[in-house]
DNA sequence: AATGAATGAGGGTTCATTCAT
DNA sequence: AATGAATGAACCCTCATTCAT
């Protein structure tokens, strides 16, 4: 392999070490805010955290959606990281789904809210085949968890994602720390509610991640 | 003495019945638009739906934080009156905590989520009155799903109602009405995961409504 | 007639007394302005030229091209105006063309440059009509000009109106009546060219202002 | 001593060649970029233009100010070129004149409008000998066209000089290249109108490029 | 010397709040 | 009491200019 192959191999010239540590800190600051503050927190806010000046979000991102879309795409894929491991390494299937869920608060699912509003993200091919690898991989926890008998079958790959991102969400105003000690606390309430034998009946239906648009 | 006198002995004078009315539907939109948009809609979207010019919210309330106060109160008082009845009327305890949640969400309990970070608000008296008739009624509730040991030992009110508030909260940035249809669904697995026994164990402590803003 | 009638006739609400005179101050400002610093003058300068706060403008006119819009009509029909009133009081068709331009310079004919280059307000009816009025005006006087054997044959409408709204652009910077002792000297320097026999011959075709926007 | 200890002997030290075919084109590009898109033309759209980067003007000039001053000093060098070519080359004073005018559009005469408003630039000397070096050119020219009885005795260079500009500056807020169709048509009239006999009576004063200052 | 990256300042626009009718 | 109108402050985004490679 040549010099000249490397470049072919990454046709985007090279960022400079400076500013890929502030993508970075962009990236994990928009997160947060995210997370925190919901899709409309002011970009003034992700700077501030980032330690950038505002101007500098423009150069990484055009605009507020391609933001968003990176981070989405990033949440997802860490993630649908988490469950494949998980799946991998967790013999119990229920317990696997525990694991999966408290590891997803850490990566902060809870960032993955705007993908239920945001019209423009939601059709994009990187992000629908992103939204659709996370989605097998719960899918295959859940149906596991299913098959053991562990997980009451009335409930979907939605049912979890959805109020793991409600549960999650931190109050406004509020710093995250504080807020954490309910997450786990709750999540794993709703987890033992998830638990097969269902102990009620539920309303509605069970639904997947590509359903949650077609109703949003 | 004449009639209009009557301000002089009573401060608190009697509002004209238009003015009885527009309060009470700026109070009834403001609740509904907030459980929609978010603690931060805006006035006018407020005003629209009560039909009211945009100052005439002014004039009832001095700004937002104290349209949040009411709001909160009004919420806060109908919840505690449903717990009541429900005390009264239903003889399965766990079913009454079931009933009660339901009726929560139903009275948008999600708009209580700017009452855990507004600083003034929580400190009024008018406030603390009803957030503590409220704790008394919803502890009656679970004192007796506790006592018939229908509910795990392990929870106390503060989990009920953050996770409550939690499961209920609109989606930043949405108008998703839509996303009703999980929040049923998805308090069902909450309530499952409550009832007794214990099927797994929880981290953190058991907190009360007073406790909440100790830590926030 | 009765008082009903009276709404009948203006449906649109009576705008307050002070608001009519803040929208009568800001399409004048805007007018002086956008001559002076063109279509793209910042809206700051128009409010601080109007004495009303930024916001202000955009109670009255939804956005730049809404305000453009009014004031190129404004312009147009008073423009307009000055025409008619010159072909029905002016004997001498010449002269008739003479005082026309002199009288459109002191309406701020510059002002319809936007005209030239706004998309949007190019095919809005209201002004299309409005155009098709002036052309028709102007083609009058050029007409009657024409048939008296006092203007060179080789010129158009397009012709008049374009050089007449460059020459009198003020250079942005400076006061307007500094410039403005060029602006009268050099239209009179114009039409003497227009005026019959030629004295050259002319590269490019008369244009009217329809054709203006096909080929801009 | 050795050779990079040239720049101490040499202040204004040799430019690489690279550097030079640079600065050529950043002028080049940033008086055809000010001519179509007006003298606010952002610096990125010059540097694109240039193919260079944005920090490479900079490297060059200053400030816009500088730029702009370079810009001019070409512009009006070209065109004092033309001028004194024009005077050798054509016998016909009159119609010299008529080259002179049209050669000047395609020099870009539009360009100089910043002249007439930039503070700075005005009085710099450089600057100054250029002028006197064009207004002595474009003089010689009327100076002949006035002797034989060609053009009309109430004009000076200013009147020319202004016109010119005024009729070539593009419209702000367009690329309008199109434009330039009317450029030559009504430059022709213009010229026509400046022919003797007069046609009639201007207002004002005729003035040199001198003037221009003190009045503006 | 060249340039990619960063940023503060400025203009556009919205909205909570105040003012005047 | 009610409300249309006004506005300053906040946020979005762009761009001239500076910085670091």
């Amino acid at each position: 392999m040549t010099a000249t192959d490397a470049k072919a191999v990454r046709p985007q010239h090279r960022l400079r070490a400076d500013a890929v540590r502030n993508r970075e800190r962009i990236v994990t600051a928009a997160r947060e805010a995210m997370v925190v503050y919901g899709p409309e927190v002011a970009f003034e806010e992700i700077a501030r955290r980032a330690g950038v000046g505002n101007a500098t979000l423009y150069r990484h991102f055009a605009d507020r959606s391609e933001l968003i879309h990176h981070i989405t795409l990033s949440v997802m894929t860490r993630i649908a990281d988490q469950a494949e491991t998980v799946l991998a390494e967790e013999p119990d299937a229920f317990q696997a789904l525990r694991r999966f869920a408290h590891a997803a608060v850490e990566e902060r699912v809870g960032a993955l809210c705007p993908l239920l509003t945001d019209e423009v993200s939601f059709d994009h091919p990187e992000l629908r085949d992103a939204r659709e690898r996370l989605e097998r991989a719960v899918a295959a926890l859940m149906d596991a968890a299913h098959a053991g008998g562990r997980l009451r079958p009335d409930v979907a790959v939605g049912d979890l994602m959805v109020a793991l991102s409600q549960l999650t969400r931190p109050l406004p105003g509020s710093g995250c720390a504080d807020f954490d000690r309910f997450v786990h606390r709750h999540l794993q309430l709703f987890l033992d509610g998830l638990q097969a034998p269902a102990r009620s009946e539920l309303p509605g239906a069970a639904v997947t991640l590509q359903d949650l648009k077609h109703h949003a």
